[in-house]
DNA sequence: CCCCTTGTCAAACAATCGTTTGAAACACGA
DNA sequence: TCGTGTTTCAAACGATTGTTTGACAAGGGG
């Protein structure tokens, strides 16, 4: 009867084939026969567990991108709990550090939800499942929120499309871009993840922060 | 014999029915069978003029990719002939404004090509044509250089991790994102284009010319 | 003992994919 | 008119996709 810890082993198995497969190479380019293979199941187990292949989507995302998303309202409800104007910088932090958190786990399974959530965006994927929009639409309300505190002078419109810059930013340097990396001659491909997320803070910073010189 | 004007009038078909499926939808999900029905023509053909659909969509790519590319480097080289120091906005321009008014021309069949190349980024495309990557490494130096001069306090790796933001920005500007449209509850669907290219201008010098308080 | 649930498995399912084939239809100079 | 090369087409190919089926094993509770 204890939910807890009788988790169904092969279930679980599948989720994590399906990750790191998902995050290698993408939904579409991944069969359920790969996925169960390296997960030593039958083609059948994932019908049986999760209904369909888009179940087993749905239920990856969600593994890791719920928590994530709580965080991130954890943090931005704090920037907005006072009447101080939070920084720039703090409001890219609050919705930065809960994904690279869990990216840089020393948890194994984890390491590569960074580049599977590079997946979601930019996939054909018919969307996100609809149980996470309520989760993410209250994030986002309060992102915007707390980068009009922070930055009075830029309209709804204008907010709204820069943090969907940051978005990109963000996807974009946790995916490896193999036409990018060939073109430069591969000279940025052994680069520190930390270097990497520092960089993502300051372009978005500034990025966010200008107020494009109307004077 | 004359080449220019005899040009095969069912390949050009292909061609446009390609590069508008392909923008809608990305490359894997459109099938062959799709791009004949809309093209009006038989499923044999895309093997006939192009040998595969890697074929195709390496001839769809380089239509308008190698265009681009070369007015990038025009204006690249007038920015890096002189020894005046160029200004970071002039730099994002040279590479944005190409790439922005082929978009905007008249002319129906380049409306749908930034669509398809936000969708050569990000896709498990196999990468670029192999012809068509020097010409992109050429531009790419010449990117790099403009930018070292504009900004000498930056580094090489630095330089490069920007210019990878910059591109994303420039992708995820031009391409739909419904997951983001969702969660926004699409307040942002209706914008003018060129208030997101300006957007998009602004972002990019902001994140570029950031010198990441080091003091 | 039987019954029912839960899980696994090999096998087959129907559909779709990119590609190939071989024969027609066409164009055009000799 | 013939011959030759180019282009189109219906049909089929083999492979792979996600999904379904039905049998079978294990595990308790009655």
């Amino acid at each position: 009867m204890s939910e807890s810890e009788m988790k169904n082993e092969t279930r679980e198995r599948l989720l994590d084939a399906a990750e790191g497969l998902f995050a290698e190479k993408g939904f579409e380019a991944v069969s359920l026969r790969d996925i169960t293979r390296t997960a030593g199941a039958n083609v059948a187990s994932v019908n049986y567990h999760f209904g369909s292949k888009e179940g087993l989507i749905n239920e990856v995302m969600k593994r890791h991108a719920l928590p994530v998303n709580e965080e991130r309202v954890r943090r931005l409800e704090g920037l907005l709990e006072g009447e101080a104007r939070p920084e720039v910088r703090e409001v890219i932090e609050a919705f930065l550090d809960p994904l690279i958190e869990r990216i840089t786990e020393a948890d194994e399974r984890r390491r590569l939800f960074g580049r599977f959530m590079g997946r979601v965006t930019g996939e054909e994927a018919k969307g996100i499942p609809s149980e996470m929009v309520p989760a993410f639409t209250k994030m986002m309300k309060l992102t915007v929120a707390a980068f009009q505190r922070a930055l009075p002078g830029l309209s709804t419109e204008e907010t709204l499309c820069r943090i969907k810059f940051c978005f990109a930013v963000m996807t974009q340097a946790l995916l490896r871009d193999e036409v990018f990396e060939q073109i430069t001659e591969r000279k940025l491909a052994a680069w520190e993840p930390e270097k990497i997320y520092q960089e993502v803070l300051v372009f978005c910073t500034g990025g966010m922060a200008e107020q494009e010189g109307k004077a």
